[in-house]
DNA sequence: GCTGCTGGCGAACAGACGTTCCAACTCCAT
DNA sequence: ATGGAGTTGGAACGTCTGTTCGCCAGCAGC
């Protein structure tokens, strides 16, 4: 295939992005639209060279009727799958992770790709957030948390942890500051909090966080 | 969901074997004519039940303008690896894709497991956060977002846009009003700006974002 | 100059297509 | 039967959309 001209390299990218949005194709005006062409006559020019170099089909006469031609599959790897054992709220208590649960078969799951991959892989399980009392540590409604328990957590670690007086699980990093803990939200923007350390129970340390928009 | 009338059933049938030779969808008179039905309006009556019921989705005045929801041709659970084609900040342009470096060998890539996997899986790429900017899309410095082209985001979209004049990146929710854009921040608790539609480029919607702690 | 070729522009035509309106029909509980 | 809700039929309206036609600008070769 000889190679294209930017025109036609332009609308068939339009084409590819206009097609993963919808189950639909776009119409020429569309095409004419989305890649500032000042007539409907060039696009059908330049659709029809598509077409004679086989980049997609045309069905004469038909609404929307173009199909794209030969799109690639994709390669695999290896990924290891953390069980979400629950949901974390504000005001709720959190699960911690029990060999039950982590045993139990019907449990939901989400797989972490090499890359999120703690050196650790140990112990993993995740959370679902529930609510927006997360907020300040740019953690939305949904996103799911992964992560590994810790007993003693280092300095600027992202923690969960469970203000036992106030009965509130909070995700914030943790600093260590004499007899007290200061809590300090990801948002810069925000300030943090210092509680005594007998105030807070750290359940795990955060590895990941996931969110899935689409 | 309510069991469907038989005159439903058959057209959803039609429609989804439709979809299997075709990848444009069948008109409304092309299911009158499949099902053998007398009548566009009666498809017009049913098609709207289906849609009331969730099975479909209508795009209004659109030709073709039906979407199957739900069953997906389950695809293979496999691993994607998108490639991070670069970094996104408030004051510097945004890189775009290009098949140059699509196929480049030495880029980075992240993978996507197969519940963060959209539904269209081609032509994603990534690019990783640098600053703060980000931070009312509840995206931190150092965050990986996934992304996808889009020629025609959708109302309540998390996109990625340029704001020409502000000669800005930032990460939205977009909706359209008329001709204005509404670009709502993810932190609720956060104001939208509204601006004029040829003042936003969208690059691409946003279809996870990855943060990794440790 | 003339000629052919490529690419773009604008307008208009005709058919494809979604949508609406209204009358008629079925079925079932009253 | 009777009335209403659910469904079908037929037709028309208006828009969406593919397609075509004539024209123009550059550009190379002759």
């Amino acid at each position: 295939m000889p190679p294209l001209r930017p025109r036609q390299q332009q609308i068939l990218d339009f084409i590819r992005a206009y097609r993963a949005d919808h189950s639909y194709m776009p119409s020429v005006r569309e095409i004419q639209a989305g890649c500032a062409i000042s007539s409907t006559s060039v696009v059908d020019y330049n659709v029809r060279i598509l077409e004679r170099e086989g980049y997609l089909r045309r069905s004469p006469d038909i609404s929307r009727g173009l199909e794209l031609v030969g799109d690639e599959p994709e390669k695999a790897v290896e990924l290891i799958s953390v069980p979400i054992i629950g949901a974390i709220a504000a005001g709720s208590p959190m699960p911690v992770p029990e060999a039950a649960q982590l045993a139990a078969e019907d449990v939901e799951t989400v797989s972490l790709p090499p890359e999120l991959t703690p050196r650790q892989p140990e112990n993993l399980y995740a959370l679902r957030v529930k609510g927006y009392s997360m907020i300040d540590a740019l953690i939305d409604d949904g996103d799911i948390v992964v992560l590994r328990p810790t007993a003693d957590p280092r300095d600027g670690d992202m923690v969960a942890a469970w203000l036992k007086l106030e009965e509130e699980a909070t995700l914030k990093r943790f600093y260590r500051e004499g007899d007290r803990i200061r809590l300090q939200p990801a948002n810069v923007q925000m300030d943090p909090i210092v509680v005594p350390a007998e105030n807070v129970a750290v359940y795990g340390k955060v590895v990941a966080v996931i969110r899935r928009l689409e």
